[in-house]
DNA sequence: CACGCTTACCTAACGATATTAGTCTAACGC
DNA sequence: GCGTTAGACTAATATCGTTAGGTAAGCGTG
């Protein structure tokens, strides 16, 4: 069965979350994935450039699924606050596609100048910056409050995940909690917004 | 200069310590430990069981290390809620020793069945219930709003190490919104204290 | 229809990784 | 002073990612 396997990127990168999700984004490896596909993993370098490559792939689709997670939560939220939406879309995505969410996070080996993984991360802080809006945060005020939800909500996904929480409470209503301390914390923030300038560029 | 170097578990630990707060925790290797003591890799196997055994002992010292950083911090805290006093405490923890900081964390190494990783975090966490009792939550409240503030601080840590934040405008500010979003969030969390059992025994 | 070229697979091999086995020597206890 | 042994070494294995080189299938062109 050897040559002509029908083969290219996107099927390996599809195989590669499926592992992901299935076996944990650490344990990903270049074996697993030419295996999954029915090839010799030096096969796959020529459909990708290495494994570099297909960590930068995930990267990518986890960004561009957070990004599309953000927009359908702010499209159908109902009643609750966009900010709730947003927090409640990304725990979502990442309960149903832990080694996509996993592979969303830049590590050490993402490269600092990327400008299309740049764009991606945009895209979804765009949804975020407006969330903000909602709650009367603008310029710097807006930026700093999606650094607060980023962090809050992605580190209740990964002290999760890790099990650090250890058991004996409902993690769900913790979470619920969470968002309710960044809504009630945020929209309170206007207190000290001593610089007028209306927004710098960077999130 | 090869037999009796004078090597023992304390020695190998403090220079993977160095070595993880100089090259990243994940950079870390058997290989480079072992030239950092100025012996070869196989040689630490009669002081160590093993890297796992490394990580797990750079595990427990960042534990420790977080539960010593909130003890002073609650002890001199002048002003500032223990929320605050607890939150910087940590991130210049995080600051002043990365790799320690990163050690600190659960990974996919870490077993969830360990007696003495459990007692260390939770020596920590002790601090935080404490620090959670000053805002007039107890009981499960306590523990959900120790959940919550985890996530935010560790959140907070992580990124900013991994460069999620990009440039433009300042991280020690953002920081110190989070932290009022911390105490202004869970301070009025009583709404919903559904349940009156005090306190179940896990975090 | 045949020939050749490109493409996509393969095996072999290399350097790094953690780890195990086996050797050798120096230091400590009697 | 001498034997035992702890503590170092080299050699070797399995699993990583990666590169080089070989082989054959399928397509295009004469």
């Amino acid at each position: 069965m050897s040559p002509r396997v029908g083969l290219n990127r996107e099927a390996i990168l599809d195989a590669a979350e499926r592992l992901a999700d299935r076996d944990g984004y650490e344990a990903l490896t270049l074996h697993a994935i030419a295996a999954a596909v029915g090839v010799r993993a030096p096969s796959l370098y020529h459909h990708v450039r290495g494994f570099d490559a297909i960590r930068r792939g995930l990267h990518l689709r986890g960004l561009a699924a957070r990004a599309d997670a953000f927009e359908v939560a702010s499209r159908e939220r109902d009643r609750r606050s966009l900010v709730a939406a947003c927090a409640y879309a990304q725990r979502r995505a990442a309960q149903e596609r832990p080694g996509v969410y996993a592979a969303s996070q830049p590590s050490s080996h993402t490269p600092d100048t990327d400008d299309e993984l740049h764009a991606a991360g945009e895209r979804a802080l765009g949804y975020l910056v407006t969330a903000m809006g909602e709650l009367g945060l603008v310029g710097d005020d807006a930026l700093h409050a999606v650094r607060v939800f980023r962090a809050a909500v992605h580190g209740f996904i990964e002290l999760e995940s890790l099990g650090a929480f250890g058991m004996g409470i409902d993690p769900d209503e913790s979470f619920a909690r969470l968002v309710e301390v960044l809504e009630r914390g945020l929209t309170a923030a206007q207190s000290h917004a001593e610089s007028g300038d209306a927004a710098r560029v960077e999130r």
